[in-house]
DNA sequence: TGCAACAGTTGCACGCCAGCAAGTATTGGA
DNA sequence: TCCAATACTTGCTGGCGTGCAACTGTTGCA
């Protein structure tokens, strides 16, 4: 298992060459924080402030200026709900949508790329061994792929 | 290439999963720009402030201050070299080799305990899997890997 | 010996994230 | 109708990262 381990890091590093370089892009226009956010707009749809805050583990005034900025960026669109007027709705903008967006479609291009290096067989054995480590490993939570802006 | 693109997408999500995990513990002791620089040292060795602010990708003086809280904490030393007293070597203290050690530790685990879960067989099919997308990949620069604190 | 180049540090300014405490507006139940 | 709970916002404080400009100390060459 020693060797199957290894190669997995190995790999890992390699796949986290492509995530971290597909956020390079978004976070030249939002913060890291900010991106958090427009990720969980992106994954959840539409959210209140208060589920969003807990969502991103920050408190309630902290999210009010992240969203702040975001709103001033035009990636998202915040306001009252249309049934309890003291609930704000914050929604992924146009341009907050097309970041998360680029951001994805650049890493699957970054990926897609390297399985072009392989032979028909090796792509093969790559989709069966990477099927498998999906399956093994315990679906990794929300918060945790947050952390790093997934 | 499709569905070999699909399945390395989601495993990647898993194991950026354990990556972030692994991290969460050393972020708690201190910032990504502070763990950058403990990585950095942590693979090539002790630096000068300049090497090591080209390295990062950081203003000097943004180092000087990043440094000193790092000195604070006991995770770094500071001291000028002793051929040329104008330049000045950092290297890891005990509790940053810890940190840094630590998260790698930790992350190699969560995919050792994730492999766990499989027959031999399609352990192998792992590493062969693993091993092939390795080969595939370019390297990832430095720069893009410290993004994410690797 | 003297002066220019070099290596870092310090002062300054700014923006961001973060939490707490207090305030405002809204809602819903007594 | 009134009052307490709810949902956010605003004022305040503090830490961190960041860069620029100016400064200090060191080195090496002319």
């Amino acid at each position: 298992m020693d060797s199957s381990a290894d190669a997995t890091m190995t790999a890992s590093r390699a796949l986290l060459g492509h995530v971290a370089r597909s956020l390079q892009g978004a976070l030249e226009h939002v913060t890291l924080p900010q991106y958090r956010a427009l990720v969980v707009l992106a994954a959840a749809g539409p959210q209140r402030m208060g589920a969003l805050a807990v969502t991103l583990g920050v408190h309630p005034s902290t999210l009010t200026r992240t969203v702040e900025r975001l709103v001033a960026g035009d990636f998202v669109t915040r306001e009252s709900a249309p049934d309890n007027r003291r609930e704000v709705v914050i929604a992924l903008a146009p341009a907050g949508e097309a970041l998360v967006a680029d951001a994805m479609a650049r890493r699957r291009d970054s990926v897609a790329a390297t399985l072009e290096r392989l032979s028909p067989d090796e792509r093969e054995a790559v989709r069966r061994g990477m099927e498998l480590y999906a399956a093994a490993a315990e679906e990794p939570g929300a918060p945790d792929l947050l952390t790093l802006g997934m």
